[in-house]
DNA sequence: TTGTACGCGTTATCAC
DNA sequence: GTGATAACGCGTACAA
């Protein structure tokens, strides 16, 4: 079953023309006499001829779509960034193809052997929380494939990348923490291979470390999924419980873990911020309905798609070889609410 | 800034063969000898030979790929059926290009129009909140685009319909409202052009009726929006609030009307349950979370996505014009909950 | 001002 | 068993 649609050709064939005039006077030649122009263009009008962008793609070598791989799309943060990479994309003709990792490594290749067999002119990509070989990605950039990373980037991978400015975002949390009287606060990190895991870490212990207080490593755990596997938060905090000198709050540094964490914390019974001070990424607007109100380092996503998307067509746009990259580092805005409150 | 890659023109030039030759060895064809066959195999991998999916377009006529239009990626429903949209869609080699609405009838009507102009060989839509004119989806269905519905349907056009029993499940919550003794039920829509609003309010009409309950029509309000714009709902709620007869439940017929309400309803400190119990459709997980924890009805979105896309591929890939289609109803679930459970 | 021929990458058809 | 050619739809260099 299948739909056909007028072209070029049935266009010259119904007005006795050929289909280099057709062609000419619909993208409006200066060539053609204004009478064949409107005469051509009546008749497009009238038979709804649309060119056919696969064959444009064909000759143009370029498919005017932009492909975004991210681990989760029903993670607010990520539907947030695509919310901006579609505005720019839209606004400048291209097409944007979403995908997910979901977390894979596997998957994630699998998209990009897909997506980059040159059904795509560029590539926005947050990887997922289990890649550690970048060959793949290493062999598209060196192929030319326009890349941005966002979020997830690659340090090796020398090209733009958007981040939030992690390391302050979590020295922020904690400092909060800190001046809130917090004295033993753990932290639950995704995974250690992922750039910004580490980056996280250091605004956590640059904060300890600047308030003169000692690390505990037994206080610093990982989920190496990134909290979507359940399991592995579930096992972090109940580890954090178990130990003889518990923590009295938690900074969560990922928008999974952070829910997942408050969701285990509430049916343990444990009171927030009584008996334990929260703190984590996240994005969704949700937060603030939960009880207590849930503080959080909430990343500016829309504009980080935006800026992903305009950094991107600026390189697949760009009639030279880009050398120049940019790493644009995002401020991300903590929103204290109550679960971060010590009454004490 | 463009990146090449090999073709099979390419690799009959390394070798000294036609392109013919190698088209056929790639596809294991039984007319040529292993050994040439061999050659161009090991060839072909070594330097990492795609076959260049446009070009393919261009020939079958198809692009393998569908279109999903939703009104906003962001909202946990529809980025759940994606996702199951996105499961069986590449199963089955088929790419996902998903574009957002945004609740707007223009936008809606520019992305049809970019997507159908031979892009997609299917789509796969819930139309915007707006949308009360069906011309251009009724145009496409007559040029024979696969088309599948799901969610807000046109039920005037005849094809394949994926939907909630939207009846039921609203039937369900209201009779749990009032079995729980709640006297005054008022309920908030969406926008009254879309037929899964008037199948929800057909069964809360047909709730009270079984329960002998006149209905007051003071209690009915609509979110021409669907909730997206935040001003509607909290229009909708204070004219609510300030009635004489003030309702002690609401029904909330949208995932975010829902969220919007609950919010309202806190921020002005009204007790839910105790001098209002809510339930509304939400498919988020963080409803749970919410104090009181919040009562929903949810729809079963990722199964959603799949029959969806099973039903879509069906069309696409069946020989003849198919005239016998479904409307496949799934059950929601009743999630019942703090806010709906009344005291008295 | 308009038409002819070619190429984008692939495969089907026909020829050798 | 392999090669040449046409076709998919479009735009453009070259011809007229």
């Amino acid at each position: 079953m299948k739909f056909e649609a007028a072209t070029i050709k049935d266009i010259a064939k119904a007005l006795g023309l050929s289909t280099s005039t057709v062609s000419r006077a619909l993208r409006d030649s200066h060539e053609i006499s204004e009478a064949t122009k409107k005469k051509i263009r009546d008749y497009a009008v009238e038979i709804n001829y649309r060119p056919n962008p696969v064959a444009l793609s064909l000759k143009e070598k370029r498919t005017l779509s932009i492909g975004v791989v991210v681990s989760e799309i029903a993670n607010t943060f990520f539907s947030q960034v695509i919310n901006g990479i579609e505005s720019i994309a839209y606004k400048n003709g291209y097409n944007v193809i979403i995908t997910q990792s979901r977390e894979s490594l596997e998957r994630e290749q699998m998209i990009l052997d897909y997506l980059t067999s040159r059904s795509i002119d560029g590539l926005i990509i947050s990887i997922s929380s289990e890649t550690n070989d970048f060959t793949s990605l290493k062999q598209l950039h060196e192929k030319r494939l326009p890349i941005v990373f966002f979020d997830r980037v690659v340090e090796e991978i020398n090209t733009h990348k958007v981040i939030t400015d992690n390391l302050q975002g979590v020295y922020q949390a904690t400092q909060h923490l800190i001046q809130n009287k917090f004295k033993r606060i753990a932290i639950i990190a995704s995974n250690p291979n992922l750039a910004i895991t580490r980056e996280r870490l250091a605004g956590y212990l640059q904060a300890l470390a600047d308030h003169k207080i000692t690390v505990d490593h037994s206080l610093i755990r990982y989920c190496s999924h990134g909290g979507s596997d359940v399991e592995e938060v579930e096992i972090a905090v109940k580890d954090l419980l178990k130990l003889k000198k518990k923590p009295d709050a938690l900074v969560l540094l990922a928008d999974k873990i952070t829910t997942e964490t408050f969701s285990i914390l509430k049916r343990e019974k444990i009171k927030v911020p009584g008996e334990m001070g929260v703190i984590g990424f996240n994005n969704s607007k949700y937060t603030s309905l939960f009880a207590p109100a849930l503080s959080v380092i909430r990343q500016p996503a829309f504009e980080m798609g935006e800026k992903a998307a305009t950094l991107l067509l600026n390189l697949i746009e760009s009639k030279r070889a880009v050398t120049d990259f940019k790493l644009e580092s995002l401020a991300p805005e903590i929103i204290i609410r109550e679960s971060s409150q010590n009454s004490r």
